[in-house]
Formats: structure tokens, sequence, C-alpha cells
RNA sequence: GGGCAAUUAGCUCAGCUGGUUAGAGCGUUACAUUGACAUUGUAAAGGUCGGAGGUUCGAGUCCCCCAUUGCCCACCA
């Protein structure tokens, strides 16, 4: 009986493995497509989505990596020159909102720092939760080419990112626009729609008398920024009205208010005439652009009213709400109160309900944009997976609306740009310098403090991630996967194929794969509130990078949520013992035998064994070219434990025990090069383990698994 | 108001282009075993594949309708 190597003590330790294997791939330089031997010759490159570098990793990052890195290490083993790009997110509004709570819970605000202060300190904060970060993705055994990570607040790509701004302005596909934005009053910034969650709400709907109509309003208190009533043209009961102009009276005086005709007005709602706020509602706005009407704001950005509320001057909204219904039903004014359901937006961070405010920002023209990305999704450059998205994604970017990038934060990038706070009037940072003269009105430019919506940046991320403009690594692009979660597809997917195609002409990746969302053992979307969190790195700790691994591929489709269940993964860290003490018979039971023993004469049953194993991997090998990782590793699973072991070594150790040198010699190859096999398929999925059974199995010249080639049939 | 997904064994879920008696893990029951196995093996019980209809020689799988759950989108005040 040959020795079993001292590596393979029992039961299988991943803490004793993980950490020296993975600084063996290192150490190995094959994460780094340039130090790949030549026979790998075609790119095949992922981007990985950058987690945001303000904290540790979740279950779902988790499931990205497990993902990703089965994708590049097989295709990595099928001969191609695999990169995978890290990154880092400097987050922008999301990281400020982490450090605003640790600024509130020192006694601190940021409203009362310095920006330049309050930057620094932010980034000092990020550069260190980076390291945690990268130090869980290391964990979970991500190959990804470390030498190429890339943080999104590199100064390359800071620059880039402005560059493309500019770009964006002289070809007339940004600019400065005056109209309502989601404003967060606790945050003070706008939000773009995406950033904004819209909930249920129970409110009120008063029903006023407004001169000689009765109109129907859920916010009494921005009557003061009245300019208008608009009814429906064709309503009969009012249209005699429209043109004039009528008096309406409220606590504060009396107002003249025109009353207009537009279709967008729903007869069948309310009393069907509208009072009209175009500064606080986003409908009223627009229709203040048709029919021409003043705008008049009532609200600041704290969300209290200003000096055109009179005596409500100063309250915040709902107080002023309370107090303006009271004197309006003094006044005899209130008709009557209906109980009012209705969805309202509210910041998606802290759940202040959005105010609509009239601000001038940077916006992004979408409907040229996104007509590039559809059209390249309908002529099949970009493939689907789950190929329901393709639908979705069309959807999204057939109805878009105008992209507001301005954030009223400092964590970012700034926006290159000279504004002129008198008139609004935005230019770009090379056509003029602070404190000229503006060109329309003569008052000085001056420096736009705004930084970009982080998606803004990160929707250039795929060429960014690459080093665009640089032309070394170009030939990586288009990529192949863009593998992330399936809330990204309204958020981040549609903005990358834009800046993709706008930027170069070319798709940004061939095929989106989209995993569901991780949620807790009762299918609960996990949450620090509901205190239902998972963390990855404890389950690695606990069963193994490799167990957590399998758990979260095998029993998951694309696109469908999953529950993460610990027995699931303790059943798979079980799999990585049976793998480890499968090996240990094997290499006790093969004599001198290696992999480089030529095949020996085998039997019939020897024959139908290895036809058995051509079958697993041609079926192997088809489900990962067609994304279907969980099917690849249940096979695999199932192969591996109830076909090699329970039936395979259950039979050989007869054999090798019996007196017929030929069984023997045909027993130890074929033991030695089916676990040679299935250890190489297994490979991208539990990579630690298989790593080092492969640095135990006798061969003539020494080898890492990771550059393996892929099997074929033996 | 619109869209998407899910509904299969007690629990968590697979089932790819429709094809023999519907699968896995965990759990349950019985037996065996110190074996390469901080356990494992053998076997068993357990499902009218949400409901109704249709296409087909054949449907868990395709089509229509319905129900339930979840998620997403939406500027009717």
């Amino acid at each position: 009986m040959a020795e079993i190597p001292e590596k393979l003590n029992k039961p299988y330790e991943p803490a004793l493995t993980e950490g020296r294997i993975y600084k063996l791939w290192e150490d190995s330089g094959f994460f780094n497509p340039d130090n790949l031997p030549t026979r790998h010759k075609e790119p095949f490159t992922i981007i990985m989505p950058p987690p945001n570098a303000n904290g540790r990793l979740h279950a779902g990052h988790a499931l990205t990596i497990a993902l990703e890195d089965i994708l590049t290490r097989y295709q990595r083993m099928q001969g191609k020159r695999a990169l995978w790009v890290p990154g880092a997110d400097h987050a922008g509004f999301e990281t400020q909102v982490v450090y605003e709570k640790k600024l509130e819970k020192e006694g601190r605000s940021r409203f009362k720092m310095d920006r330049k202060e309050l930057y620094d300190e932010i980034m000092a904060f990020t550069l260190e939760s980076k390291k945690h970060m990268e130090a869980d993705v290391k964990a979970l055994g991500a190959s990804c080419d470390w030498s190429r990570e890339k943080f999104t607040l590199d100064p390359n790509v800071v620059s880039e990112v402005q560059e493309t701004f500019r770009k964006l302005y002289r070809d007339n596909l940004v600019y400065r626009g005056y109209r309502t934005v989601n404003w967060c009053t606790k945050h003070q910034t706008s939000l773009s729609d995406v950033e904004t969650e819209t909930v249920e709400k129970n409110d009120k709907l008063y029903y006023i008398k407004y001169g000689p109509f009765v109109v129907a309003t859920v916010r009494p208190e921005t009557i003061f920024g009245d300019v208008a009533i608009a009814v429906n043209p064709t309503d009969e009961r009012y249209k005699s009205f429209i043109g004039q102009t009528v008096s309406v009276q409220h606590p504060e005086g009396a107002l003249p208010l025109l009353v207009i005709g537009d279709a967008e007005v729903d007869p069948l709602f309310g009393t069907g005439a509208l009072k009209i706020t175009p500064s606080h509602d986003h409908n009223d706005f627009r229709m203040s652009e048709t029919h021409k009407l003043p705008r008049v704001e009532v609200i600041d950005q704290f969300g209290k009213l200003n000096e055109k509320a009179g005596k409500y001057a100063g309250m915040k909204i709902a107080e002023a709400r309370t107090k303006v219904v009271e004197d309006l039903q003094a006044l005899g004014l209130i008709e009557k109160i209906e109980d009012y359901a209705h969805a309202v937006p509210t910041c998606y961070k802290c759940n202040t309900t959005i105010e609509p405010r009239v601000m001038p920002q940077w916006f992004v023209k979408m409907a040229p944009l996104a007509k590039l990305a559809a059209d390249s999704v309908r002529e099949g450059k970009i493939k689907f997976i789950p190929d329901n998205f393709e639908k979705i994604f069309l959807y999204w970017m057939d109805n878009t609306i105008d992209w507001n990038i301005s954030r009223q934060i400092v964590w970012g990038i700034q926006i290159p740009a000279l504004i002129c706070k008198s008139c609004n009037l935005g230019a770009l940072d090379t056509e003029h310098k602070e404190g000229t003269p503006c060109p329309t009105c003569g008052a000085p430019l001056a420096i736009e403090t705004d930084t970009f919506d982080t998606w803004f940046s990160s929707g250039q991320w795929p060429l960014l991630a690459l080093g665009y403009p640089e032309k070394s690594d170009l030939s990586f692009y288009p990529t192949d996967v863009m593998e992330t979660g399936r809330d990204l597809i309204f958020k981040w997917i549609p903005r990358m194929v834009i800046f993709g195609l706008y930027l170069t002409g070319k798709v940004p990746f061939r095929t989106v794969y989209l995993h569901g969302m991780v949620n807790d053992k009762h299918g609960k979307k996990m949450s620090k509130s509901k205190g239902n969190v998972v963390s990855p790195i404890d389950l690695t700790d606990k069963f193994g990078a490799d167990a957590l691994r399998m758990g979260l591929v095998i029993g998951s489709t694309p696109g469908n949520d999953l529950s993460l269940v610990e027995d699931k993964i303790k059943g798979y860290k079980h799999f990585c013992n049976k793998m480890w003490n499968a090996s240990r018979f094997v290499l006790s039971n093969i004599g001198d035998t290696t992999l480089d023993t030529p095949r020996p004469k085998l039997s019939p049953r020897d024959e139908e064994i290895l036809k058995e194993l051509g079958a697993a991997i041609k079926s192997v090998t088809l489900h990962m070219d067609n994304f279907r990782f969980h099917l690849a590793g249940e096979e695999l699973y199932h192969y591996f434990w109830h076909t090699f072991a329970d039936i395979i070594i259950e039979e050989m150790k007869t054999r090798i025990q019996g007196e017929d040198e030929d069984s023997k010699r045909s027993t130890e190859w074929l033991l030695l090069n089916i676990l040679s096999t299935t250890t190489k398929m297994l490979h991208p999925f539990t990579p630690f383990i298989t790593e080092e059974i492969w640095s135990t199995l006798p061969k003539t010249t020494s080898s890492l698994l990771i550059i393996e080639p892929w099997p074929k049939q033996l």
C-alpha cells in the first residue's frame, strides 16, 4: 500500500488549504492572461461588477464571484486568454450616506464640514474599507487579475469620465436644464428616478372650494404656489371657464388664477378640476411649460415653507398642511376630506418623501442614446440569460426620460463645467475660466461643484476597467459576459450598453447573465433591520469557500431568486470531504502508476466505465458552454459521489486485492485517471480543494490545475 | 394601472430543444458498517407536477384562461 501524502490528512480542513492555495495562484501569475502559456490565444473577458468599497461583501456578491469565477476558470482551462478584471466602486451617494451615518454617531454633520475635508475623510474611509472588500473577494477564490484592478476614482478614470461629459456636451447630448427634480430634503441632493422608491401611503384627499371650482388635492399647503386651475377641455361642466381668470380665496388672501384646458386632466378623478403648482409637482411643471405659466416656489430645500406662504413661513410641510387645513375649514372652504391611498416616491436610502423641486441641473438626452442601445439588442448583438430580460430591457429603452446626472454631494467625480448662478447657463470648463463674465448675462461664471450620478461613471465601466482610451487592453473589448444581479437590469446594464456604443460603436458585452437575489432561508430579502443577513465570509469560515460556492450555484437558476440554506452548504462540505477521502483511497491503491503511465489493456467493463465518463464529460461541457452551471455542478456531484465513489471504487476494491496483474494495472490506471478527470471538471466549482488534490497526484512534471486543459474523452 | 417570475415529495429546489415507471439535497424509517469517509453504504416511505381547457401518437415541459404568492415599473392630483 502506497503512502498517503501528509497533506491529505483527514478530514478535509478548508482553513489549512485555502489561504495557501490562493497565494500559490497569485504567485503563479496565471490570473493575468499575459502570463498564460502561449497555447492560450483567444481572449475571454469578464469585468467584475465593482463591489462598493464601503463595506464587506454580502451574499449576493458571493454569488457573483462564484459564477464569474466558474466562467473564468472554465474558459481558462478551455485554453482562452481569460481575463477577469476586478474593481472597487466609490459608490457616490451610497457611500456618502454610509459615511454620514458614521458622522451622525460621532455627533458631527457633513453640512458643517468643508468640502475638501469631507471628501478626504470619505476617501480615507473608503480606501480602508476597500481592503476588507478585496480580502473577501480573495477568500471566495476569485481568479481575477489584481494587477489590473481599477477603482472608480482612479485619476485616469476621473479624467476620462469628465472627458465623456465634454464629448456629450459637444454632441449636444447633455444640457443644463431647469425643471423639477427628485429632491431629498434630508440628504440635500437630487436623485434619479432609479434612486427613488415608491411606497404606498395613506393620506387625505382634500376637496377645497376654489373660486367657482372645487379642487381635490393631497397637498393643500402648496396652495400659495398655485398659478392656475386646469380642467379637461372636453369637460362640459368647466369648458366655458377656460381662458378666464378667476379669483380664489385662501387663508393669506386671494389669488387670481388662470383657468387652462389640458387633455391630461382626468375629468373622472376628484372633481375634474386640478390646482396647478408648477414648482412642486412634475406634472404641473410640464403644464406650466405648455401653457407658459409663471412658477412660484413656496417650499425651500429643507422642506419648509418660505415667505410666500405668509404666516406659515418656516413651518415644515406636515405642520403647515395641518394648519392650512384648519384655517381653510375655519373659512368654510373645505368641502370634504376623503381617505386616500396612493404611491409616493421616497428617497431609497432614508424613506423621506421626495419633494419635487425646480432646479438647474445637468441632463443627458436619452432618446437618441437609448435608440442605439435598443437597436443593438434588437439586432441580436447582445444576448440575455434568461432571455425574458431582453423584453424588459427594450421596454425600458423605448420609454426613457432625460437623465439627471447632477448630485449635490461631494463624494464623486466633479462635473467639469462652469455655471452662471444668475441665469443658470452651463458651459464646459474648457470654454471659459472661472470668473469670466457669463456670455448671456454678464455675471461671473462659477465652478460647478455638483458631482456625477455614480451610474454615469459606472456606466462606462467595461471600457474604463480596460484602461480606455489606452489601446493596450482594448483587444479584450467587447467583453464576453456581463454577469450581475437582476436588479441592475435598469440601473446599470442599459447605461453600459449606451456608453459602450456611444464611445466605441461596439456593444460592451455579448452576453448578459443575470442572477436572482440571494434571500434568507425563508425566501425573505436579507436586510439589516430584519436581522436576517447571512455573511458569506462566516459561511466560508464554517464550511469552506468551495462548499459555499457549490451551495450558491447548484439548485439555482438564472434570473430566479434563491434561498441561502445553511444545511445545503453543509451538504457540500460533506461532498468536499468525499472528494478528499476518495483521493486518499486512490492514492494509496495505485502502486507506482502516474498520470504519465500509458493506457494499459482494458477489459470490456473498463471500456464501459470510460464510456460513461466520456458521456459525463460531454454533458458537463455542454452545460458549461450554455451557462447551465447548476446542471453541470449537479451532474459532477452525482457522478463523483454516486458513480465514481459508490460504484467504481467499490468494484475496484476487490480487483485490487486479486491476483490478476493485468486487471490490477488497469484498475490503478482507471482510478487515477477518473480522479484526475473529475478533479479537473470540478475545479471551476471547487477550486481550492481540487488544486490541493491535484498537487498530490503523481506526475513527472508538477503543474497547476488552474491552467490544465479541460478534459476530453479518455 | 402595466409587466415579469414562481406554483413539482414534510422543507429547499432541479427537470436544457415535449419521449420509457417524475429527480436531488436535507429530513423521516429500517438494516449494515470502523470502512478511503468527524461517518458512510444499502433499501424504504413520501408527489392527481396550483386549477380548468386545448395542441399532440405522447405534456411537469407547448398554447389559452383562471387562482395564489413574490418582485419590478407607473407624474391621475
